[in-house]
DNA sequence: CGATCTCCTGTACGGTGTACAAGAAATTAT
DNA sequence: ATAATTTCTTGTACACCGTACAGGAGATCG
């Protein structure tokens, strides 16, 4: 199948394409998750949709599989644009988390490990966290303060989609949406009455109690009630209210 | 190895151990998971630790690895002791997001699918939705705003905690901190001056500029300050201030 | 005493990530 | 022009993984 090199008088590269580099593997790499996951994706496969060995990927991007998604994610919300700090600052932090949002929204699958794994401990651009340091500065927090807010606003900024975006079981996700719906409708009015009340309302469309991913059925109403709260939270912390 | 069964004239079980059941391996998993990690577990090493083959452990608990996993995080976190509906809305929701820390900070290596994968579709205990529910009506929400509240306290809830103990990589923890703690220290003062400024201060202590776990150095300032800004968020967004 | 149900042993298969050696091509040095 | 070196890829190999599946002991029941 890898196709024996015909001399190949000019290129290095894979079987009728360009040549490898960091970015291209990253980009396929990419590709590979959101179509078919982070718990799907494949090393070997990733070099087949290449027309490569899968330890050629290792030369362009050492450090293996870990290495491949942590990259292909940071392809995908790297670019994310900086709040401005001479702007309102609830209005840019508005702006940012939506921003935040449709960036990871056009790449759902990466969703659980931006939450979960990367962010949280190593890089989003520093630049961001400059900006969004100095756009609390110029709201009025300071020392103690600004940091909370600042943990509070990565946080938020987070947290909201990766739960919004969290996948169901990879394996058979149809019987498992049934079977939850069904789990749904078996509960018990007696025990729990307000929830047994408001269900209809919420099914599908609420933490919990819904058996589609936000990336086919996006909480647009839960994630504006979460900024205005965490906005309005934050205000309600300044030192002295401006 | 598998220890050849000599008559065992009366349980059919384990090694040298008690009978298996569904809660025995859910136990063990549990265990496993505690020491080695989500990424790490394997139904194999399961099986070893009790004495037994890989696919006896499909009888007790169908579904293979990802059920082990699922009910491995349930008996960490099911019995969560939902709020009372009778008492003051915020000192409730205080003591549930505390109550909820301290049961994730007890397996904090259960974290990333609690908040990746498991919680945010499937199933909480539905008494615990339904008292977060009651209590949100009685603090005077109603309509789209009830659902709102709801979802804002679910996502409060579980989102911190999940990135708080968001695990640094599996394969070598301590370079990746001696990496992360450099490329902090070569942050560009001129591009980032706002950052640089208080990198000192916020070393290891705040998101993103920090190399340590939060199941080593928990944020616990960072927590209140988010249980107060969801918490006065929330209270800015009742139909009438009360 | 036979049938049936429970629970577990064993085997087997197709997949995985990645260490490692060896080699081809391009680049640079001499 | 030829040799040395760097750059990238081919191949092989290994240990391990999850799980489908057949069957066999031991208990329970008719």
């Amino acid at each position: 199948m890898p196709r024996a090199r015909t001399k190949a008088p000019v290129t290095p590269d894979a079987v009728g394409g360009t040549p490898l580099s960091r970015e291209s593997v990253l980009a396929a790499a990419l590709a590979l998750i959101d179509q078919r996951g982070v718990e799907g994706f494949s090393v070997r496969d990733l070099a087949r949709s290449l027309g490569v060995y899968p330890t050629a990927l290792y030369w362009h991007v050492p450090g293996g599989r870990n290495a491949l998604i942590a990259g292909a994610v940071m392809t995908a919300v790297g670019a994310l644009e900086p709040p401005d700090a001479a702007g309102d600052w609830r209005t840019e932090l508005r702006a940012l988390f939506a921003r935040y949002r449709r960036a990871v929204h056009r790449h759902p699958r990466i969703a659980p490990v931006l939450g979960a794994q990367l962010v949280s401990n190593a890089s989003l651009n520093p630049l961001l966290l400059d900006r969004i340091l100095a756009l609390l500065e110029s709201a009025g927090f300071a020392d103690q303060g600004l940091f909370d807010a600042y943990n509070v606003v990565i946080a938020a900024m987070v947290s909201f989609v990766t739960l919004e975006l969290a996948p169901q079981p990879d394996d058979d996700p149809d019987g498992w949406a049934a079977g939850h719906q069904e789990r749904l409708a078996q509960i018990d009015g007696d025990a729990c009455p307000t929830l047994a009340r408001h269900l209809p309302q919420m099914a599908n469309r609420a933490f919990v109690v819904r058996w589609s991913s936000g990336s086919t059925h996006p909480l647009d109403a839960g994630f504006d009630a979460w900024t205005e709260v965490v906005v309005q939270g934050l205000a309600a912390r300044l030192p002295r209210n401006v």
